[in-house]
DNA sequence: GTCTATACCAGGATAGAC
DNA sequence: GTCTATCCTGGTATAGAC
């Protein structure tokens, strides 16, 4: 069992690692922990990702890339539609029991390092950009509030979603539908 | 430096203890660094607080304590600007660099253990009621929308609010203000 | 590329003196 | 009630064999 097998350790790192931090946090596991989800040991892990910060760096990067993926996917006539679309990202996030990722690392901001910073910044202005174009499309077209500013209204959704699914683990992964359908139907007109 | 002076360094304690978990997170401070705060030696805090989640415990039982308190005080003879005045409650954390107490110990939900996650359920059963009573009666009077379901608002209210304060820290607790204000403007007829 | 073995350190917690 | 000293556990990380 340490042959050089075509097993895509790394990449299975990656997603059980994304699965851990989204469940109990980058504090709250540890290589020997990791290891035991993929089959590894922690020196393994260790020659794949020297320090535990640059795990969690590889991992908001593919996640903030994934993600952008998904919502770069999708496609409705209507703003309000792609909104919803939106939203239900993270009502299904949500409903696995885990956190966003990047409201994980957030979470730890202070501890968290420069390279893992630097993701999940990248991440937010992903979210940001493509929120404020949905916004001002949508207002242009009449279907939100003529006054909304695109700007402010999209670091609203973002706040209101990051603290849907933070707030869901209270009542075991529900609630977020509720939120996001009262967000997205209060700003339309 | 060992006898009995009339000093509350348990008071002193929890002030701290309160501070650290806001801005790092439980997992992210140790008695040792909380010793260093009030100038006494871990040990000394065993001695007040025999495991590290009794005192997360009595720290979020006494948050939920003065929050409510504070929200008690709140005073305005319009629903919409008493809820101005609760989520000036929250730019005020955020402007201090600190995250809300009860939504630090959300994000180390699986970990935080049974005292802290009951006092973290009052907290927010405790806002929950309040909130649900101010939109209740502001659709009452006409100030918000008729059919704006008074449970689900609250909740939105929640959301945005903990995930405004959680992603403030991208910016430097800022925006919490902003996301506020269209929050209560969007609830308004 | 994976392992065993191990160094190293930090944190939680306790014992017992003062 | 606070201290010093200490135990124990667990986590990060490295060395070196296979």
């Amino acid at each position: 069992m340490a042959k050089p097998t075509g097993r895509p350790v790394k990449e299975e790192l990656l997603t059980a690692a994304t699965e851990l931090i989204q469940s109990v946090g980058v504090a709250g596991f540890s290589y020997g922990d990791l290891g035991e989800q993929v089959g590894v040991r922690s020196p393994s892990i260790h020659h794949h990702f020297r320090h535990k910060e640059d795990l969690v760096a590889e991992v908001a990067r593919r996640y903030r890339q994934d993600f952008r993926a998904a919502v770069d996917g999708i496609a409705a006539p209507t703003a309000t539609e792609r909104l919803h679309a939106y939203t239900a990202l993270f009502v299904a996030t949500a409903e696995q029991d885990r956190m966003c990722l990047c409201g994980a690392v957030i979470a730890e901001w202070v501890t968290a390092g420069e390279g893992p910073r630097r993701e999940v910044e990248g991440f937010f202005d992903d979210q940001r950009s493509w929120l404020v174009a949905q916004l001002a499309t949508g207002v242009a077209d009449g279907e939100f509030h003529a006054d909304l500013n695109p700007q402010v209204g999209a670091q609203m959704i973002l706040a209101t979603l990051e603290g849907a699914i933070l707030m869901s683990r209270l009542g075991g992964g529900r609630g977020v539908d509720d939120t996001s359908h009262l967000l997205v139907s209060l700003l339309a007109n």
